[in-house]
DNA sequence: CGTTGTAGGCGTACACCGTACTCTTACAAC
DNA sequence: GTTGTAAGAGTACGGTGTACGCCTACAACG
């Protein structure tokens, strides 16, 4: 065999276009606006041309939750403290994802395939080297702040603490539920940053005791 | 008007068994299996005889969630410092929702309108109260304390970092991945009671500093 | 004890989903 | 121009949630 006999006709869609067409029928249309047919009608090709980039609808999930977490920056920051640049690092991917909330549900069942996370936790776990953290105690401190991130947002977006759900939540039968309603009166007044950054440095103090001592 | 005419046929059903007969169906088949004909099936009625108990789907789902949620038992344990009350309080979430692994998913989106998160949230703003806490920092601990809940808890039913995911994790590419790689590796020996209870320390060790200052 | 009003339960039907399969088409290499 | 190949389109199928209308069982009445 000397040569190929023939090439085919060249693809007429990028992965990227692809991923860019579907997010944006999340964004417009909500989560459950994502289908098959919507993204190919965005394309403008049919529907079944979607299979010749992806193998069914999961994966092209992953390539809506790809794109967004690319878009985090990894580069670790500089001349700031270790917990100062965790922070950093931890409230861009808050920002990432604040950008398209819709694609929040997505994140807990793709985050492990995706590239962009994977380079954020490296960048992570090398802030955590650097302040001296190394074997079990680098594994937990890492699934601490990724624990925290996912849970937060996902409080954030769908959250009972944060937004309309304050309302429902400061009519609770006060006999029953002292407590919650005060809460969710003093809640109102915090607003969504302070309420995640305020957990973030929770953690973080938390951080710095679990590596001085021990 | 004295008397109503007439009553009618009496509902042969209980929400509770309704319920049950849904989360059977998921702890069987998945979450992907919990169908209203699914659910018909299980309990020897039609589909459409679901619909007299329930408006949709979602609040099928929220039974579910109900269920797993209600047997956790919020009486704050007595005789321990706060952080160790805390800690069991926390620990009997993932102890209960463990038990149907399946259902992890449905959690955030249902989450807020369990009774059962109530009476946990309730009694965790008890703990915290005895511990000095009150106003805004009272709702960035009960907030940061959900938030490490509810992401560690799905961390551990589809995350990398334990279970298979963590074989996928060390075959990373080294070069481009070296931290990764190498944590994949330590955390493979450390188990989710170990990775999730050490997670959770940090963020109790974060409150003890979070009380004690400012 | 029959009659009757009411709500419970059932069956059918529809729109929509993901996707398997088949056929046509456009293009690069000869 | 011919041709081999993969790209893209169309059709079709089994599944989903659920709107709608029908029949039915039962508690309250005369």
């Amino acid at each position: 065999m000397y040569a190929v006999k023939a090439m085919p006709r060249p693809r007429s869609l990028t992965p990227a276009q692809l991923a860019a067409a579907a997010l944006a029928v999340v964004d417009r249309d909500g989560l459950a606006g994502l289908t098959m047919r919507a993204v190919g009608k965005e394309l403008g090709t049919s529907t079944m041309a979607l299979y010749r980039y992806v193998a069914d609808r999961e994966e092209l999930e992953g390539l809506v939750v790809e794109l967004v977490l690319d878009r985090v920056d990894s580069t670790p920051p500089a001349d700031l403290p270790w917990p100062e640049r965790l922070r950093v690092l931890v409230e861009r991917v808050r920002a990432a994802t604040g950008a398209h909330p819709a694609v929040v549900p997505l994140f807990p069942a793709h985050r492990h395939r995706s590239p962009g996370v994977l380079r954020w936790s490296e960048a992570v776990l090398g802030v955590l080297t650097e302040a001296g953290f190394d074997g079990t105690r680098r594994v937990i401190a890492l699934r601490g702040l990724l624990s925290y991130v996912i849970g937060a947002i996902q409080l954030e977006h769908l959250g009972p603490l944060s937004g309309s759900g304050t309302v429902t939540m400061a009519q609770l039968p006060r006999t029953d539920f002292p407590l919650m309603a005060e809460t969710a009166q003093a809640a109102r007044q915090v607003g969504p940053d302070e309420e995640f950054g305020g957990g973030l440095d929770v953690l973080l103090r938390g951080l710095v005791a679990h590596s001085d001592r021990d």
